[in-house]
DNA sequence: AGGTAATCGAGACGGTACGTCCAGTCTTTGT
DNA sequence: ACAAAGACTGGACGTACCGTCTCGATTACCT
């Protein structure tokens, strides 16, 4: 038995309701035209429901944004054996998800919310960078393990590097092409200088 | 003959006094509890010559932020001739110059307004990476003729992988210690690889 | 059933509160100085709830003014059986009610009001003329049945000609001595004309 | 000689021009919502020029519709020898220049400036009342000594009664017609009253 | 004729108020 | 007892005018 309940339950389809709507009203307005009052309106809701679930713009907006809406660490990184493949196809998928029209306002509206909310940010950083920092961190550590990269290799710069390069790519409205980020993955994977000790010829 | 002008001169000290009212309501507000009244108040002018001059709140602060106020792209990268000391050392001082919490808020600040205004995007965009990314990339030229990179290194991704990590740090409040720029530093200059044809000791 | 509402009741407090907010603010600064926003904060209340009572200053003000708190219309005309008694005490009220320091200013102001409004001049014509004149009308009837009137005088024009030399010596700020409205009354009565047929001497 | 001045002299024609487009603007917008920037733009004048006439929109206002513009005491009160048709002829000369609805418009624009301003208020007796109630004492003068009327009529009762009436039937949108102001000629000639000791035949 | 000074149209300035919109809270009625 | 509806206080928005000030360009008088 699921617990004795007075009065009218809690609508689970109500919160949905208000987290849809809210999504619609982010790519459609942005973060900060966004209006409590619209987001009731559409979802069928009183604004009173939408407080009771989440106690401020803010906390709505995060909650739209990371809690599945905009799934940016949701993206498995594959493991074939070779890191080099795997991540260039990782990349490539991240930003063909990212780089699409709707996601990439939603991603500008979660920006701008984290920009101006500590929570907000705190909860974006665990949402997208701590799930791929996670992936990304286990993956390089397999290569490692298979001699594939050199040990001691810092994977939280890694990790951020390629997230941070894409995540300002998409602020400042620059496409996301295959071509940029296979050379990210370029550069992280053999850096720019010349190799200290090639092979001399004899 | 430049144009004649009719009725009074605008006045330059008032924008300026706006700009600076402005900056100093980011660096304690935020961008979105930024309030024009406020602005106009502390620059001891009227609302009207607020609009006067910047027709909304993202291009008021566009150019608050961007023209000089925050100066990201301004830090020199030095040539001693040792790209990997000139490039950490680069990295530092503009980690050191981001970090400090006045220019932090700043910095959040400008990724929110640059999130909802698609003109401060493409501003943001020219003031940090196109100012970055051009002397980051005669700086690479210059050592990559020095024979210490190899040919063909990607530039762009390059810097936007570097500007991309220390703003993404900024807006989730991690802090941009000096080992972590370090780290970076060293990930896009060494890569992650075990180099591919390393010199075996006989 | 008087009709089923949903939400919250509107508060007829605030709107009480409004409205003597109106009456102090008109009697400080008249009619064209008055500010909404003086009013709502005054009252303690949102300039919103000020207009959603009342759609514009002017409605705001003929509500004011004529909802109760000048009452012009209200003023009983007395019924000793002595029109002409009962027609100069009548005056003499009216004239000391309206002729208050107090009363005068909102006078103007509403006078002012149903300048630039129609529908307030329409409300101003009901709440002063209508039922001045209506109980005018009343007790000339009376006055006519006791024979103590012509047959056929008309009432509203009497009734127009009192109410509109009051309100223009108030609007020209001459005083409203009892000698001006005793004047009045006898001219009202009397006529000006001799007596057409008048005792002739033998 | 007059007083030597120097400079450039002031422009009677601009004067002029600012008069005509506030006269047009009153008509059109009322007396509050009149704007001294739309005066000057349809005057093609600066606002410094208007100021330089007039210190306020009150005297402007006032030297607009007193000075010409409206010209409610230009009516000249005939005399055929006959009170009774004089009075009924002029009366209904007033009633047809007033009540032409640029005429209304205007008249009710001075109305609202008098009552919020006192110095307005004065001219407009002035211009209005003491006219009117000068021409209308000679003219009573004259029919007192054909013997038409009684001794001792109180002229400006009489006066303010008639523009009273006429004024307050402007300000609450009740038409002017030629009933009504003969009914108005009427009651002050003849009153209402049973005449007193009319002559019992015998 | 040439300086000098007041006025002209134009329009930006510091302000005040407008009427609208929204955040977040509170209250009423319906289910 | 929760949900919708919606009024509440408070406050920012962007616009419209106020009355003043500052421009460059005209006039007019006065040397």
């Amino acid at each position: 038995m699921p617990e004795a309940r007075r009065g009218r339950a809690r609508s689970e389809s109500a919160r949905r309701a208000i987290l849809e709507a809210t999504r619609d009203e982010l790519a459609q307005h942005g973060y900060d035209k966004l209006s409590i009052d619209r987001v009731a309106a559409a979802a069928g809701a009183g604004k009173q429901t939408v407080y009771r679930w989440y106690p401020s713009k803010s906390a709505l907006v995060a909650e739209c944004i990371l809690d599945g809406y905009v799934a940016l660490g949701n993206i498995p990184i594959p493991d074939t054996g070779n890191i080099r493949r795997d991540l260039r196809d990782w990349l490539r998928a991240f930003a063909d998800h990212a780089g699409r029209p709707e996601a990439a306002s939603l991603i500008r509206a979660a920006t701008a919310a984290a920009a101006d909310n500590d929570d907000v940010a705190a909860r974006f950083y665990e949402r997208v960078t701590a799930a791929s920092e996670g992936a990304l961190t286990a993956r390089l550590r397999t290569a490692e393990h298979a001699g594939q990269l050199r040990t001691g290799a810092p994977a939280t710069a890694v990790a951020q590097a390629l997230v941070g390069a894409v995540l300002y790519r998409l602020l400042v409205h620059q496409p996301l092409t295959h071509d940029f980020v296979d050379d990210l993955a370029d550069v992280v994977l053999s850096g720019v200088e010349r190799a200290p000790a090639a092979a001399p010829p004899p």
